[in-house]
DNA sequence: AGGTCACGCTTAACCGGGTAAGTGACCCGA
DNA sequence: TCGGGTCACTTACCCGGTTAAGCGTGACCT
């Protein structure tokens, strides 16, 4: 294991000072094409990778960015709606050669330090923040710190930062209108925390659409996302007098999870229950019968958050440098898991 | 927005010089204890945090680890194991206050090539490897390379690099008998990759052990752990005229797929078929009947695989620093998808 | 009293790459 | 022929934290 090539080496091999090296390197003036050529072929032969640390010493920048994530491992693991984010986010970042930092953590306190402390330590350019509430500390606090962020979901009002976000109203009016057409006059919707910003957004997208149509009945229970959560609140409702024809899930994981409390209380999906999940995930298809769910490509959101925060970052052309950005919408994908509801 | 506080300000501040801050708060001796307090009261007070990337420079560390996932965003995203193992590890990590780097790779190629960046880099101090190969070139490679790394999985032969894994052969006996008590004569197996060395190790393990049993079959179809694979497969054995009468799938993902398509030919589960899935995630409880499933704590085992590397980088008291850690093997933990075979 | 040693601190160099300012050499126009 | 300008490169210092070496002071020993 040899020692790291340095640009002092590649100097020394081609006859010229660090500096020449270096201006040749970055492509900038100051050095003739023919010398330029020379100390590229020599630094390509040698091998020669620059050293994050000295680089980012000198320029201020980690080339790096940090996403905390604030969920336990169990969710994490289960709903596949983060890894994908991530991957698109990743494959965005490793194409601008950006690296990404990852963080789980317990609480926003915690959250809040390791923004703190990334931004303090220079270990990142910028964050991308995941879970967006309704009325969310951290929007303001790494606006205070001056850390670039995105926010992914909003939109977020009264701004300081820019977020991705897609219309969450427009696919609850079609879900509603869907399953009115299809008879469903007492409808369940098993949501996500209450204290997130697009559980707000289709509470009131539900509320709004529901007064519209002529239902008998349109409730919400709030949950946690877990699949036993999701359980429970199926349970409870398919086991009262006057159950729901209908159950909307706000994750792939509760719905996969309603779908075998109606198995076990023998309720036939669709026939005598419809289900409706959201998240699209490969999940919704490995289940007998598919479910109906609402389609988005998480991988190409992701990639639109991170692009978003490489713009602010500076690292990117900055020719489109929109402040918040809001993607297509889902789309409502119609599987075995709705029918018509019996008369 | 005030400028970062460098050892410079506080310094100064004290009235000592930069060494002498240094000494203090790396709590090295050569300054008093008195002028110590005062320099750290001053840095706390000033809010200082060291500049990262100066620090790696000098000690040449980047005090973060690196982990490649060469699997597809699809894949990543619906199985558990991942984001558990990764939680897990992370804990691990922040503790020592180690940051992780995360990157998705497609080809292994790529993988090589993003390790040996990162190590010319020095972004990371070493890497976690994940599904180790029966034949795998990645740990000569980084062997090689003089990159600190741990392979996630093993045991590996001539091993010249620390693996942590866990028996693998002991549950698939365990499974086999229990099943074989359970009256079941017909087992098939829905494998993952075959070229992943812990399919190999079950596939012998299971071999072997039917060998010794009175059993009237016991195939192995080998797949890519993704849910569509898993019912292709499923489908195809339930069809045909000889059905197994249990399945067992090497992941959760397959298995719930398997359950799906045994739902969908009416085939009753447990008592017309029972099913058994490796990796206990929250998956397996989902689904109505839950699924029998071996359990591991993933999370556990990505903190062991966390812990060996931050050994082998020095970060840790290196009393034991065993070469290769083998953990607790996975327990079968027995619900409602297995049951007495039908006479 | 003189020598020695430990302590507490400063100085200065170093890590590796970036970059403003400086220096010849050369060309060009007046 | 000389001033002015450009080109090609070197010099030197910067980023911020670490650390070997140096140095003055006081204590302790003989």
């Amino acid at each position: 294991m040899t020692r790291r090539v340095t640009i002092a080496d590649i100097a020394a091999a081609a006859g010229v000072s660090k500096g020449a090296v270096s201006y040749a390197l970055n492509g900038r003036p100051g050095v003739s094409e023919t010398t330029r050529t020379k100390i590229l072929a020599i630094a390509a032969e040698m091998g020669f990778v620059p050293n994050r640390a000295a680089r980012s010493l000198s320029v201020s920048s980690a080339q790096a960015v940090g996403i905390a994530l604030r969920r336990s491992a169990r969710t994490l693991g289960i709903e596949p709606y983060f890894m994908e984010l991530i991957s698109g986010i990743e494959a965005t970042l490793s194409a601008g050669s950006f690296g990404l930092t990852l963080q789980i953590v317990d609480t926003v306190e915690a959250e809040l330090e390791v923004y703190r402390r990334w931004w303090a330590e220079r270990r990142v350019d910028g964050v991308l923040m995941c879970d967006v509430g309704s009325d969310d500390r951290r929007l303001d606090f790494v606006a205070d710190l001056g850390l670039p962020a995105v926010a992914v979901g909003g939109p977020v009002e009264g701004a300081r930062l820019p977020a991705v976000w897609h219309d969450d109203a427009a696919p609850c009016r079609e879900i509603l209108e869907y399953l009115h057409a299809l008879g469903h006059r007492r409808i369940a919707r098993v949501a996500g925390f209450d204290h997130l910003l697009h559980t707000a957004i289709r509470d009131s997208a539900y509320a709004d659409t529901a007064a519209a149509l002529d239902l008998e009945a349109m409730e919400t229970f709030h949950s946690d996302y877990t699949g036993e959560q999701g359980a429970r609140i199926t349970r409870r409702l398919l086991s009262s007098a006057k159950r729901p024809t209908a159950i909307i899930f706000d994750n792939d994981v509760m719905a996969v999870a309603g779908l075998g409390v109606a198995h076990e209380l023998g309720i036939h999906v669709p026939h005598e229950l419809s289900i409706v999940a959201w998240d699209d995930s490969p999940l919704c298809r490995l289940t007998h019968p598919a479910l109906t769910s609402l389609t988005r490509d998480i991988s190409a959101y992701g990639a639109q958050c991170a692009q978003a925060l490489l713009s602010i970052i500076g690292a990117e052309p900055h020719e489109d440098r929109a402040f918040s950005v809001q993607c297509r919408p889902a789309q409502l994908s119609p599987r075995g898991s709705t029918a018509p509801a019996r008369a």
